[in-house]
DNA sequence: AAGTTCGGAGAACGGTTGTTTACTGGATGA
DNA sequence: TCATCCAGTAAACAACCGTTCTCCGAACTT
Protein backbone atom coordinates (compact mmCIF):
# COMPACT_ATOMS: atom_id res chain seq x y z
CA UNK A 1 0.00 0.00 0.00
CA UNK A 2 0.88 3.74 0.63
CA UNK A 3 1.39 5.06 -3.31
CA UNK A 4 -1.95 5.46 -3.49
CA UNK A 5 -1.02 8.94 -5.58
CA UNK A 6 1.99 8.33 -6.72
CA UNK A 7 5.57 10.08 -6.06
CA UNK A 8 5.10 11.55 -9.35
CA UNK A 9 1.75 13.50 -8.79
CA UNK A 10 2.80 14.10 -4.91
CA UNK A 11 5.81 16.24 -6.47
CA UNK A 12 4.26 17.67 -8.89
CA UNK A 13 1.47 19.04 -6.38
CA UNK A 14 3.75 19.84 -3.83
CA UNK A 15 6.01 22.42 -6.76
CA UNK A 16 2.13 23.94 -7.78
CA UNK A 17 1.12 24.62 -4.34
CA UNK A 18 5.12 26.32 -3.73
CA UNK A 19 4.29 28.26 -6.75
CA UNK A 20 1.24 29.56 -4.83
CA UNK A 21 2.66 30.13 -2.27
CA UNK A 22 5.15 32.50 -3.48
CA UNK A 23 2.72 33.71 -5.23
CA UNK A 24 0.36 34.96 -2.73
CA UNK A 25 3.29 36.01 -0.64
CA UNK A 26 4.85 38.51 -3.66
CA UNK A 27 0.94 39.66 -4.01
CA UNK A 28 1.16 40.82 -0.28
CA UNK A 29 2.68 44.22 -2.16
CA UNK A 30 1.84 43.69 -5.78
CA UNK A 31 -1.27 43.50 -7.89
CA UNK A 32 -1.63 39.77 -9.73
CA UNK A 33 -1.40 42.16 -12.99
CA UNK A 34 2.12 43.09 -12.25
CA UNK A 35 3.39 39.77 -10.94
CA UNK A 36 5.69 37.77 -13.42
CA UNK A 37 5.76 34.74 -14.26
CA UNK A 38 9.44 34.65 -13.68
CA UNK A 39 9.48 36.08 -10.54
CA UNK A 40 7.68 33.59 -8.73
CA UNK A 41 9.63 30.86 -10.33
CA UNK A 42 12.60 32.29 -8.98
CA UNK A 43 11.50 32.18 -5.41
CA UNK A 44 10.34 28.82 -5.64
CA UNK A 45 13.99 27.78 -6.77
CA UNK A 46 12.56 26.38 -10.45
CA UNK A 47 13.25 27.04 -13.57
CA UNK A 48 10.98 29.54 -15.52
CA UNK A 49 10.00 27.53 -18.27
CA UNK A 50 8.45 24.85 -15.48
CA UNK A 51 5.68 27.00 -14.60
CA UNK A 52 4.12 25.96 -17.91
CA UNK A 53 3.58 22.63 -16.55
CA UNK A 54 1.28 23.98 -13.98
CA UNK A 55 -0.68 27.00 -15.51
CA UNK A 56 -1.12 28.20 -18.46
CA UNK A 57 -0.29 31.89 -17.28
CA UNK A 58 -0.67 34.18 -14.56
CA UNK A 59 -4.36 34.31 -14.70
CA UNK A 60 -4.99 30.77 -14.25
CA UNK A 61 -2.45 30.71 -11.16
CA UNK A 62 -4.67 33.61 -9.85
CA UNK A 63 -7.82 31.64 -10.55
CA UNK A 64 -6.48 28.69 -8.26
CA UNK A 65 -5.50 31.39 -5.66
CA UNK A 66 -8.95 32.54 -5.37
CA UNK A 67 -10.28 28.75 -4.83
CA UNK A 68 -7.86 28.54 -2.15
CA UNK A 69 -8.66 31.95 -0.71
CA UNK A 70 -12.39 31.52 -0.58
CA UNK A 71 -11.99 28.02 0.54
CA UNK A 72 -11.02 28.92 4.00
CA UNK A 73 -13.02 31.65 4.00
CA UNK A 74 -15.76 29.17 3.43
CA UNK A 75 -15.77 27.11 6.14
CA UNK A 76 -15.33 30.18 8.40
CA UNK A 77 -18.41 31.34 7.19
CA UNK A 78 -20.57 28.30 7.43
CA UNK A 79 -19.17 28.07 11.42
CA UNK A 80 -20.76 31.34 11.72
CA UNK A 81 -23.97 30.34 10.44
CA UNK A 82 -24.21 27.24 12.36
CA UNK A 83 -24.73 29.10 15.50
CA UNK A 84 -27.54 29.86 17.25
CA UNK A 85 -27.25 32.29 19.65
CA UNK A 86 -29.19 35.26 20.32
CA UNK A 87 -28.99 38.20 17.58
CA UNK A 88 -26.18 40.16 20.38
CA UNK A 89 -24.22 36.74 20.71
CA UNK A 90 -24.05 36.19 17.46
CA UNK A 91 -22.63 39.41 15.99
CA UNK A 92 -19.77 39.18 18.90
CA UNK A 93 -18.89 35.60 17.72
CA UNK A 94 -18.83 36.74 14.03
CA UNK A 95 -16.63 39.77 14.07
CA UNK A 96 -14.46 37.40 16.63
CA UNK A 97 -14.61 35.27 13.72
CA UNK A 98 -13.58 37.40 11.57
CA UNK A 99 -10.87 38.65 13.51
CA UNK A 100 -9.21 35.40 13.86
CA UNK A 101 -9.11 34.23 10.24
CA UNK A 102 -7.71 37.68 9.16
CA UNK A 103 -5.03 36.67 11.63
CA UNK A 104 -4.56 33.66 10.47
CA UNK A 105 -4.63 33.96 6.99
CA UNK A 106 -3.92 37.56 6.26
CA UNK A 107 -2.40 36.75 2.90
CA UNK A 108 -5.34 35.74 1.70
CA UNK A 109 -7.62 38.14 2.33
CA UNK A 110 -5.38 40.90 1.15
CA UNK A 111 -5.78 39.04 -2.04
CA UNK A 112 -9.33 38.81 -2.27
CA UNK A 113 -9.70 42.45 -1.52
CA UNK A 114 -7.20 43.66 -3.83
CA UNK A 115 -8.44 41.30 -6.61
CA UNK A 116 -11.77 41.98 -6.27
CA UNK A 117 -11.81 44.74 -7.97
CA UNK A 118 -8.56 44.10 -9.68
CA UNK A 119 -6.89 44.14 -13.53
CA UNK A 120 -7.38 40.50 -14.30
CA UNK A 121 -10.84 39.60 -15.58
CA UNK A 122 -10.77 35.99 -14.88
CA UNK A 123 -9.83 36.49 -11.41
CA UNK A 124 -12.19 39.10 -10.84
CA UNK A 125 -14.98 36.75 -12.21
CA UNK A 126 -13.93 33.75 -9.82
CA UNK A 127 -14.02 35.91 -6.78
CA UNK A 128 -17.31 37.38 -7.71
CA UNK A 129 -19.02 33.88 -8.16
CA UNK A 130 -17.45 32.45 -4.91
CA UNK A 131 -19.29 35.49 -3.15
CA UNK A 132 -22.26 35.04 -4.57
CA UNK A 133 -21.93 31.33 -3.86
CA UNK A 134 -21.45 32.92 -0.12
CA UNK A 135 -24.47 35.09 -0.40
CA UNK A 136 -26.87 32.11 -1.31
CA UNK A 137 -25.58 30.38 1.38
CA UNK A 138 -25.97 33.51 4.23
CA UNK A 139 -29.13 33.81 2.42
CA UNK A 140 -30.38 30.45 2.76
CA UNK A 141 -29.28 30.37 6.40
CA UNK A 142 -31.34 33.75 7.19
CA UNK A 143 -34.17 32.31 5.87
CA UNK A 144 -34.75 29.63 8.56
CA UNK A 145 -34.52 31.94 11.16
CA UNK A 146 -37.89 33.65 12.83
CA UNK A 147 -37.13 37.36 12.22
CA UNK A 148 -37.48 36.36 8.51
CA UNK A 149 -40.90 35.58 8.82
CA UNK A 150 -43.32 37.08 5.79
CA UNK A 151 -39.73 38.13 4.28
CA UNK A 152 -39.75 38.04 0.51
CA UNK A 153 -36.62 35.91 -1.42
CA UNK A 154 -34.90 39.42 -2.91
CA UNK A 155 -35.38 41.09 0.40
CA UNK A 156 -33.34 38.15 2.16
CA UNK A 157 -30.90 38.31 -0.49
CA UNK A 158 -30.73 41.50 -0.18
CA UNK A 159 -29.88 41.29 3.48
CA UNK A 160 -27.19 38.48 2.80
CA UNK A 161 -25.28 40.51 0.15
CA UNK A 162 -25.30 43.07 2.83
CA UNK A 163 -23.81 41.25 5.05
CA UNK A 164 -21.20 39.33 3.15
CA UNK A 165 -19.97 42.42 1.49
CA UNK A 166 -19.98 43.42 5.14
CA UNK A 167 -17.55 40.56 6.30
CA UNK A 168 -15.23 41.42 3.25
CA UNK A 169 -15.13 44.88 3.96
CA UNK A 170 -14.32 44.40 7.43
CA UNK A 171 -11.96 41.52 6.95
CA UNK A 172 -9.70 44.48 4.54
CA UNK A 173 -10.09 47.31 6.81
CA UNK A 174 -9.16 44.86 9.94
CA UNK A 175 -5.69 44.17 8.00
CA UNK A 176 -4.76 47.72 6.82
CA UNK A 177 -5.42 48.70 10.43
CA UNK A 178 -3.07 45.96 11.83
CA UNK A 179 -0.12 46.91 9.64
CA UNK A 180 -0.53 50.66 9.72
CA UNK A 181 0.95 50.45 12.71
CA UNK A 182 -0.79 52.85 14.93
CA UNK A 183 -2.41 50.96 18.40
CA UNK A 184 -6.26 51.33 19.00
CA UNK A 185 -6.65 51.01 15.01
CA UNK A 186 -7.40 46.91 15.03
CA UNK A 187 -9.83 47.68 17.93
CA UNK A 188 -11.53 50.90 16.68
CA UNK A 189 -12.37 48.62 13.29
CA UNK A 190 -13.70 45.78 15.25
CA UNK A 191 -15.96 47.64 17.44
CA UNK A 192 -17.33 49.64 14.38
CA UNK A 193 -17.83 46.46 12.91
CA UNK A 194 -20.17 44.95 15.50
CA UNK A 195 -21.87 48.54 15.93
CA UNK A 196 -22.54 48.28 12.07
CA UNK A 197 -24.02 44.38 12.41
CA UNK A 198 -25.74 45.88 15.53
CA UNK A 199 -27.92 48.46 13.46
CA UNK A 200 -28.19 45.87 10.57
CA UNK A 201 -29.37 43.92 13.28
CA UNK A 202 -31.96 46.10 14.21
CA UNK A 203 -32.64 47.46 10.80
CA UNK A 204 -33.56 43.84 10.16
CA UNK A 205 -36.29 43.27 13.18
CA UNK A 206 -38.33 46.28 12.18
CA UNK A 207 -38.01 46.01 8.67
CA UNK A 208 -41.60 44.41 7.86
CA UNK A 209 -42.80 47.44 9.60
CA UNK A 210 -42.85 49.75 7.18
CA UNK A 211 -40.55 48.38 4.73
CA UNK A 212 -41.54 45.10 3.07
CA UNK A 213 -44.90 45.20 4.74
CA UNK A 214 -47.33 47.87 2.53
CA UNK A 215 -45.58 48.05 -0.72
CA UNK A 216 -43.54 44.49 -0.86
CA UNK A 217 -45.71 42.53 -2.23
CA UNK A 218 -47.63 44.84 -5.16
CA UNK A 219 -44.81 46.75 -6.01
CA UNK A 220 -43.79 47.83 -9.64
CA UNK A 221 -43.82 44.84 -11.73
CA UNK B 1 -4.55 91.31 -20.68
CA UNK B 2 -5.56 87.57 -21.39
CA UNK B 3 -2.36 86.20 -20.85
CA UNK B 4 -2.63 85.75 -17.08
CA UNK B 5 -1.62 82.25 -17.06
CA UNK B 6 1.44 82.34 -20.01
CA UNK B 7 1.18 80.10 -22.86
CA UNK B 8 4.05 77.67 -21.29
CA UNK B 9 2.72 76.66 -18.21
CA UNK B 10 -1.02 76.44 -20.32
CA UNK B 11 0.35 74.06 -22.47
CA UNK B 12 2.52 71.95 -19.56
CA UNK B 13 -1.07 71.64 -17.64
CA UNK B 14 -2.70 70.70 -20.63
CA UNK B 15 -0.33 68.03 -22.16
CA UNK B 16 -0.19 66.41 -17.69
CA UNK B 17 -3.85 66.16 -18.25
CA UNK B 18 -3.19 64.16 -20.90
CA UNK B 19 -1.08 62.21 -19.24
CA UNK B 20 -3.82 61.88 -16.77
CA UNK B 21 -6.57 61.23 -19.37
CA UNK B 22 -4.62 58.67 -21.12
CA UNK B 23 -3.49 56.83 -18.01
CA UNK B 24 -6.73 56.67 -16.87
CA UNK B 25 -8.46 55.08 -20.00
CA UNK B 26 -5.41 52.58 -19.95
CA UNK B 27 -6.36 51.64 -16.23
CA UNK B 28 -9.81 50.35 -17.45
CA UNK B 29 -8.26 47.16 -17.77
CA UNK B 30 -5.11 47.45 -15.98
CA UNK B 31 -4.24 48.42 -12.56
CA UNK B 32 -2.15 50.73 -11.42
CA UNK B 33 1.46 48.62 -10.57
CA UNK B 34 1.62 46.92 -14.14
CA UNK B 35 0.87 50.36 -16.26
CA UNK B 36 3.96 51.49 -17.61
CA UNK B 37 5.27 54.90 -18.27
CA UNK B 38 6.41 54.06 -21.86
CA UNK B 39 2.71 52.82 -22.40
CA UNK B 40 0.88 56.62 -21.07
CA UNK B 41 3.25 58.80 -22.79
CA UNK B 42 3.11 56.44 -26.17
CA UNK B 43 -0.91 57.04 -25.84
CA UNK B 44 -0.23 60.65 -25.62
CA UNK B 45 2.01 61.42 -28.13
CA UNK B 46 5.24 62.54 -26.35
CA UNK B 47 8.60 60.87 -25.36
CA UNK B 48 8.96 58.95 -22.65
CA UNK B 49 11.32 61.06 -21.17
CA UNK B 50 8.93 63.80 -21.37
CA UNK B 51 7.04 61.82 -18.32
CA UNK B 52 9.39 62.90 -16.03
CA UNK B 53 8.83 66.60 -16.36
CA UNK B 54 5.47 66.33 -14.93
CA UNK B 55 5.79 63.25 -12.51
CA UNK B 56 8.70 61.40 -10.34
CA UNK B 57 7.12 58.12 -11.27
CA UNK B 58 3.66 56.33 -11.86
CA UNK B 59 2.62 56.09 -8.28
CA UNK B 60 2.70 59.95 -8.12
CA UNK B 61 0.51 60.53 -11.15
CA UNK B 62 -1.60 57.85 -9.39
CA UNK B 63 -2.25 60.18 -6.54
CA UNK B 64 -3.03 63.06 -9.02
CA UNK B 65 -5.79 60.72 -10.19
CA UNK B 66 -6.94 59.80 -6.64
CA UNK B 67 -7.52 64.11 -6.36
CA UNK B 68 -9.00 64.31 -9.83
CA UNK B 69 -11.58 61.14 -9.02
CA UNK B 70 -12.77 61.93 -5.40
CA UNK B 71 -12.94 65.73 -6.29
CA UNK B 72 -15.71 65.05 -8.75
CA UNK B 73 -16.97 62.44 -6.27
CA UNK B 74 -16.97 65.35 -3.58
CA UNK B 75 -19.17 67.49 -5.08
CA UNK B 76 -21.89 64.56 -5.46
CA UNK B 77 -21.64 64.18 -1.91
CA UNK B 78 -22.06 68.06 -0.98
CA UNK B 79 -25.18 67.68 -3.07
CA UNK B 80 -27.09 64.70 -1.45
CA UNK B 81 -26.06 66.10 1.77
CA UNK B 82 -27.70 69.27 0.91
CA UNK B 83 -30.97 67.49 0.29
CA UNK B 84 -33.46 68.19 3.09
CA UNK B 85 -36.16 65.58 1.82
CA UNK B 86 -37.89 62.84 3.77
CA UNK B 87 -36.10 59.80 4.55
CA UNK B 88 -37.45 57.86 1.60
CA UNK B 89 -36.95 60.76 -0.80
CA UNK B 90 -33.44 61.08 0.28
CA UNK B 91 -32.77 57.60 -0.63
CA UNK B 92 -33.87 57.47 -3.71
CA UNK B 93 -32.30 60.64 -4.69
CA UNK B 94 -29.06 59.53 -3.35
CA UNK B 95 -29.47 56.51 -5.45
CA UNK B 96 -30.35 58.42 -8.92
CA UNK B 97 -27.24 60.31 -8.10
CA UNK B 98 -24.86 57.48 -7.83
CA UNK B 99 -26.29 55.91 -10.69
CA UNK B 100 -25.62 59.03 -13.08
CA UNK B 101 -22.09 59.83 -11.87
CA UNK B 102 -21.43 56.36 -12.18
CA UNK B 103 -22.80 56.60 -16.14
CA UNK B 104 -20.90 60.39 -16.21
CA UNK B 105 -17.16 59.44 -14.99
CA UNK B 106 -17.56 55.17 -15.03
CA UNK B 107 -13.47 55.31 -15.41
CA UNK B 108 -12.88 57.34 -11.93
CA UNK B 109 -15.17 54.99 -10.37
CA UNK B 110 -13.51 51.95 -11.95
CA UNK B 111 -10.08 53.32 -10.39
CA UNK B 112 -11.14 54.26 -7.14
CA UNK B 113 -12.84 50.78 -6.80
CA UNK B 114 -9.75 48.85 -8.52
CA UNK B 115 -6.38 51.14 -6.49
CA UNK B 116 -8.26 51.47 -2.80
CA UNK B 117 -7.08 48.35 -2.39
CA UNK B 118 -4.36 48.32 -5.21
CA UNK B 119 -0.42 47.55 -4.84
CA UNK B 120 0.34 51.32 -4.47
CA UNK B 121 0.95 52.16 -1.48
CA UNK B 122 1.02 55.68 -1.93
CA UNK B 123 -1.86 55.96 -3.65
CA UNK B 124 -4.11 53.54 -1.05
CA UNK B 125 -3.66 56.24 1.38
CA UNK B 126 -4.47 58.82 -0.70
CA UNK B 127 -8.21 57.27 -1.26
CA UNK B 128 -8.44 56.12 2.03
CA UNK B 129 -7.23 59.77 3.57
CA UNK B 130 -9.77 61.47 1.18
CA UNK B 131 -12.85 58.79 1.75
CA UNK B 132 -11.74 59.36 5.52
CA UNK B 133 -12.82 63.29 4.86
CA UNK B 134 -15.86 62.35 3.35
CA UNK B 135 -16.87 60.52 6.03
CA UNK B 136 -16.24 63.16 8.42
CA UNK B 137 -18.52 65.60 6.45
CA UNK B 138 -21.18 63.15 6.30
CA UNK B 139 -20.99 62.92 10.05
CA UNK B 140 -21.57 66.57 10.39
CA UNK B 141 -24.17 66.30 8.32
CA UNK B 142 -25.92 63.28 9.97
CA UNK B 143 -25.37 64.92 13.05
CA UNK B 144 -27.44 68.10 12.36
CA UNK B 145 -30.52 65.71 11.67
CA UNK B 146 -33.15 65.61 14.39
CA UNK B 147 -32.94 61.94 14.24
CA UNK B 148 -29.46 61.65 15.44
CA UNK B 149 -30.36 63.32 18.68
CA UNK B 150 -28.93 61.38 21.77
CA UNK B 151 -25.96 59.63 19.77
CA UNK B 152 -22.78 59.88 20.46
CA UNK B 153 -20.31 61.38 18.28
CA UNK B 154 -18.40 57.34 17.51
CA UNK B 155 -22.03 55.96 16.22
CA UNK B 156 -22.49 59.06 14.01
CA UNK B 157 -18.90 58.33 12.69
CA UNK B 158 -19.85 54.25 12.31
CA UNK B 159 -23.26 55.34 10.60
CA UNK B 160 -21.35 57.51 8.28
CA UNK B 161 -18.33 55.40 7.24
CA UNK B 162 -21.60 52.84 6.33
CA UNK B 163 -22.75 54.97 4.17
CA UNK B 164 -19.38 55.74 2.84
CA UNK B 165 -18.63 52.76 2.03
CA UNK B 166 -22.05 51.91 0.56
CA UNK B 167 -21.98 54.34 -2.05
CA UNK B 168 -19.04 53.05 -3.20
CA UNK B 169 -19.59 50.29 -3.16
CA UNK B 170 -22.81 50.40 -5.10
CA UNK B 171 -21.19 53.05 -7.65
CA UNK B 172 -18.46 49.49 -7.94
CA UNK B 173 -21.23 47.40 -8.66
CA UNK B 174 -23.28 49.43 -10.70
CA UNK B 175 -20.52 49.88 -13.04
CA UNK B 176 -19.52 46.32 -12.95
CA UNK B 177 -23.48 45.15 -13.85
CA UNK B 178 -23.33 47.65 -16.56
CA UNK B 179 -20.18 46.44 -18.35
CA UNK B 180 -21.26 42.41 -17.77
CA UNK B 181 -23.70 42.85 -20.52
CA UNK B 182 -26.92 41.65 -18.60
CA UNK B 183 -29.96 43.33 -19.17
CA UNK B 184 -31.50 43.85 -15.87
CA UNK B 185 -28.76 43.93 -13.92
CA UNK B 186 -27.79 47.09 -13.20
CA UNK B 187 -31.36 48.04 -12.14
CA UNK B 188 -31.11 44.95 -9.96
CA UNK B 189 -28.10 46.38 -8.57
CA UNK B 190 -30.08 50.05 -7.76
CA UNK B 191 -33.08 48.58 -6.43
CA UNK B 192 -30.95 46.72 -4.16
CA UNK B 193 -28.83 49.75 -2.91
CA UNK B 194 -32.26 51.38 -2.42
CA UNK B 195 -33.66 48.18 0.11
CA UNK B 196 -30.05 48.17 1.88
CA UNK B 197 -30.23 51.94 2.21
CA UNK B 198 -33.40 51.30 3.66
CA UNK B 199 -32.41 49.05 6.16
CA UNK B 200 -29.64 51.30 7.71
CA UNK B 201 -32.13 54.00 7.38
CA UNK B 202 -34.74 51.92 9.52
CA UNK B 203 -31.78 50.86 12.03
CA UNK B 204 -31.02 54.29 12.01
CA UNK B 205 -34.12 55.46 13.30
CA UNK B 206 -34.76 52.34 15.94
CA UNK B 207 -30.98 52.55 17.15
CA UNK B 208 -31.67 54.13 20.36
CA UNK B 209 -34.31 51.91 21.61
CA UNK B 210 -31.72 49.26 22.25
CA UNK B 211 -28.08 49.93 20.66
CA UNK B 212 -27.46 53.24 22.30
CA UNK B 213 -29.50 53.54 25.22
CA UNK B 214 -29.06 50.74 27.81
CA UNK B 215 -25.51 49.29 27.49
CA UNK B 216 -23.46 51.21 25.51
CA UNK B 217 -21.94 53.90 27.98
CA UNK B 218 -21.29 51.67 30.30
CA UNK B 219 -18.85 49.78 28.33
CA UNK B 220 -15.17 49.83 28.14
CA UNK B 221 -13.74 53.16 29.00
C1' DA C 1 17.80 92.51 -28.36
C1' DA C 2 20.24 89.34 -25.59
C1' DG C 3 20.10 85.84 -22.05
C1' DT C 4 17.69 82.44 -19.42
C1' DT C 5 14.31 78.99 -18.50
C1' DC C 6 12.34 74.67 -19.42
C1' DG C 7 9.04 71.22 -21.88
C1' DG C 8 10.11 67.97 -24.94
C1' DA C 9 13.12 64.92 -28.32
C1' DG C 10 16.46 61.41 -29.21
C1' DA C 11 19.69 57.91 -28.42
C1' DA C 12 21.61 54.73 -25.67
C1' DC C 13 22.15 51.73 -21.28
C1' DG C 14 21.52 47.46 -18.64
C1' DG C 15 18.05 44.69 -17.17
C1' DT C 16 13.77 41.99 -17.22
C1' DT C 17 9.94 39.98 -19.39
C1' DG C 18 7.05 35.88 -21.70
C1' DT C 19 7.65 32.16 -24.74
C1' DT C 20 9.83 28.56 -27.88
C1' DT C 21 12.57 24.76 -28.73
C1' DA C 22 15.28 20.80 -27.62
C1' DC C 23 16.90 18.00 -24.04
C1' DT C 24 17.55 15.09 -19.48
C1' DG C 25 16.63 11.71 -16.05
C1' DG C 26 13.90 9.54 -12.73
C1' DA C 27 9.20 7.62 -11.77
C1' DT C 28 5.82 4.66 -14.16
C1' DG C 29 3.42 0.76 -16.20
C1' DA C 30 3.71 -3.47 -19.26
C1' DT D 1 13.69 -5.33 -17.84
C1' DC D 2 12.55 -2.12 -21.11
C1' DA D 3 9.88 1.46 -23.42
C1' DT D 4 7.12 5.39 -22.14
C1' DC D 5 5.84 9.42 -19.76
C1' DC D 6 6.61 13.90 -18.04
C1' DA D 7 8.28 17.50 -14.39
C1' DG D 8 11.96 20.22 -14.67
C1' DT D 9 16.34 22.24 -17.24
C1' DA D 10 19.01 25.15 -20.27
C1' DA D 11 19.72 28.37 -23.89
C1' DA D 12 18.21 31.59 -26.86
C1' DC D 13 14.73 34.86 -28.74
C1' DA D 14 12.74 39.41 -29.64
C1' DA D 15 10.30 42.79 -27.13
C1' DC D 16 9.80 45.84 -23.71
C1' DC D 17 10.97 48.30 -19.51
C1' DG D 18 12.69 52.59 -16.44
C1' DT D 19 16.26 55.77 -16.38
C1' DT D 20 20.33 58.80 -17.65
C1' DC D 21 22.46 62.09 -20.49
C1' DT D 22 22.71 65.47 -24.10
C1' DC D 23 20.65 68.60 -26.94
C1' DC D 24 17.03 71.77 -29.20
C1' DG D 25 13.93 75.58 -29.73
C1' DA D 26 10.23 78.26 -28.31
C1' DA D 27 8.49 80.81 -24.52
C1' DC D 28 9.84 83.80 -20.94
C1' DT D 29 12.58 87.66 -18.45
C1' DT D 30 15.29 91.75 -18.23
Amino acid sequence: MSHTVGVRQAQKQKTRQALLDAALGLLEEQSLSSLGLREVTRMVGIAPTAFYRHFRDMGELGVALVEEALGSLHVMVRAILAEQDAAEERIDRTVAVVEQHVRQYPLHIRFVARERHGGVRAVRQAIAGELDRFAEEVAAALKTQPVSAGWGDDDVRMLAELYVDRLVTTAAALLDAEEDGAEGAAERVVRNARRQLRLISIGRQHWREEGGGGGAGGGGE
